[in-house]
DNA sequence: AATAAAAATTAACGCGCGTAAAGTTTTTAT
DNA sequence: ATAAAAACTTTACGCGCGTTAATTTTTATT
């Protein structure tokens, strides 16, 4: 006979309580904090919790407790490898901090935003990490929201919203990809969706212009159509038409993201253009992100890497220290940190 | 003036009664179901709701339900678009149907599967949708969980765990592939992990052997190094190697999924070799699963397709079942869809 | 209008745990 | 050894809602 492990059902605190020889007020003080009470008596919990396998029943917990240990983790479109690593370092960091993480996706969509929030203020969460969808967000639900539940917002900026803000440089993932595209070769066109989802295309646009004109280049913007977060087959579809309606003034070309990037270079495959930065190459592509796919494109993809770690790091970090400020901070803070060139094959 | 929405706030379910004028046991049993009283009285307590905005504490009414509304989705590996994919359809389903999902990724780890695991049992779910890690997976864990919990598997099969499974017909994928490898050009050689993370690996290797077997060839299976998710890496990693060793005995490849056949087709890029059905091409490469960026590699890939809505929809359907038959079926049940072949450039 | 059936009301208990107050025991410090 | 502090036990109440039983009101039927 092994440990009695799942043998004896135990009903309530009450029953394992009276199992363990320790008080149920003692009980709960140690669910509460295991420090909070002498190494004896957490050590003949801790045997009795061996034998019996009890665990407090969260309903009644949350119930009770003014502030639940639950975070809420959004972000606008899970399906992005992206936001997956981004994701996971955010769940394990919660869960390091005895927290207990709930993901959800807006998959691209206002509506299953709003409704997201919306649930997620029934779990009465002790804070929210929101990456919000960005451009097309419902400002004042979002405001609202932040009103009731201590937020962050990483990723995409919202204009005063959430208590605070943690996401990268824009300006600093465009310069040093124009700089190194400058410095060796042609000044790069700057390749878009005309209307994009997220408020940083917007910010990359404008360091792209900033960059150029600092560096005397004329800028050149090449806007493309398309909406949603499908940017694989609308940068594929841009690319076939600038490519063939042969719009471009240079030959090298930075995208706004990795995703719009990856159909890009598929692209000009199909139409056999050679990219790369090797002498036979009629084109250099490069772009921003570092996505997990960059690495297996065709070429592998020049780009400038998100610092995921300390963003991811820094978010969680600053929900903490807002919970334990009691939700509110003084002033908004906006953190941005720095990108990192990562040179492949393309550019 | 508006509306009063949030004007005034609501404490409980007494205080929201007696504003909206009906009693207390009457609107909890409006909110378990909207049709169960009386249609002026539900006019009367909708009004008040909107009125009011209150909604029940969910931590008191799961408290004292036998049952909960939540449903836990289990994923092997979220950074992975296809279970991205499936688990938006999962979550989908699951509030049209009035539950409410807890999306969960085991980031290709045991361990945090098993906390996932338990950890679910705490939030008393009514069901649980897991794709199981697979090979990697702790089958007694999973078996405990699931005589606890009303399960479903998906995707990966774990014999005889769960009350049911739904999922790909591998022999499906593989024999579509070969066959039409075969007719258009030489039979394929078999690309794989030596030592695969997924059930469905085996059983698409036997499939193949099977297969060439039955069309008179003699089957060849490459099993290249590497362990753990990174799949694309992998194949990269193993194609450079066979490429370099020359050890391709035809020019057809059938890379076991396409996560790996992308990383085929980044090293074949990187020698220099020709991928496609063209004649211009050393080299045709299919592969299995329709991953959501197979539209993007170079050249584009020829793979068999899941059938995502039907194992979706059918996994969901077959939960519901289970819940509703009291979290017991009388035989477990295995529920196979077939692929559907999808032609691109690759091969 | 009388009567049966359906629905709502009132009253009350229970769920499992947080938490506070008052008293008791154990530990630590002097 | 003794006092003070710390930790524990006992007792008791409250959280917000599910749920049941007995009663009253409303609706449907004849």
């Amino acid at each position: 006979m092994g440990r009695q492990t799942g043998m004896t059902k135990i009903k309530n605190m009450e029953e394992f309580a009276a199992l363990s020889g320790i008080s149920r007020p003692t009980v709960s003080k140690y669910f509460h904090d295991p420090d909070s009470v002498r190494p004896t008596t957490r050590a003949r919990i801790e045997e009795a919790l061996e034998r019996f396998d009890y665990r407090p029943n969260i309903y009644a917990v949350n119930q009770n407790r003014k502030l639940t240990k639950n975070i809420g983790i959004v972000v606008p479109y899970l399906a992005d490898p992206f936001f997956a690593e981004i994701a996971r370092y955010l769940e394990q960091s919660c869960i390091a901090a005895g927290y207990r993480p709930f993901l959800f996706s807006s998959h691209g969509e206002q509506k299953l935003e709003n409704e997201i929030l919306d649930g997620l203020q029934s779990l009465k969460p002790a804070g929210v990490l929101l990456a919000p969808l960005g451009r097309i967000s419902d400002k004042s639900a979002i405001e609202k929201f932040c009103a009731r539940v201590p937020t962050v917002l990483f990723d995409s900026n919202l204009d005063g919203l959430g208590a605070a803000f943690i996401g990268s440089d824009n300006f600093s993932f465009v310069s040093q990809t124009v700089e190194y595209m400058t410095r060796t070769g042609e000044p790069p066109s700057f390749f878009e969706m005309r209307t994009p989802a997220n408020p940083n295309a917007n910010k990359r646009r404008k360091a792209y212009v900033d960059v150029m004109d600092r560096l005397g280049f004329e800028p050149h913007v090449i806007k493309i159509e398309g909406t949603g977060w499908a940017f694989e087959e609308i940068g594929r579809k841009g690319a076939l038409k600038i490519l063939g309606e042969r719009k471009l003034r240079t030959n090298s070309v930075l995208c706004s993201n990795d995703r719009l990037a990856i159909g890009f270079l598929a692209a000009c495959f199909e139409q056999g253009i050679r990219v790369g930065r090797k002498d036979d190459c009629a084109l250099r592509v490069a772009s921003n992100d570092d996505h997990p796919f960059a690495k297996f494109t065709c070429p592998s993809l020049t780009t400038a890497a998100h610092d995921y770690d300390n963003v991811a790091a820094r978010s969680v970090e600053t929900l903490f220290e807002l919970i334990e400020n009691g939700g509110k901070f003084e002033k908004r803070t906006e953190t941005l940190f720095p990108a990192r060139l990562v040179l492949r094959e393309s550019a």
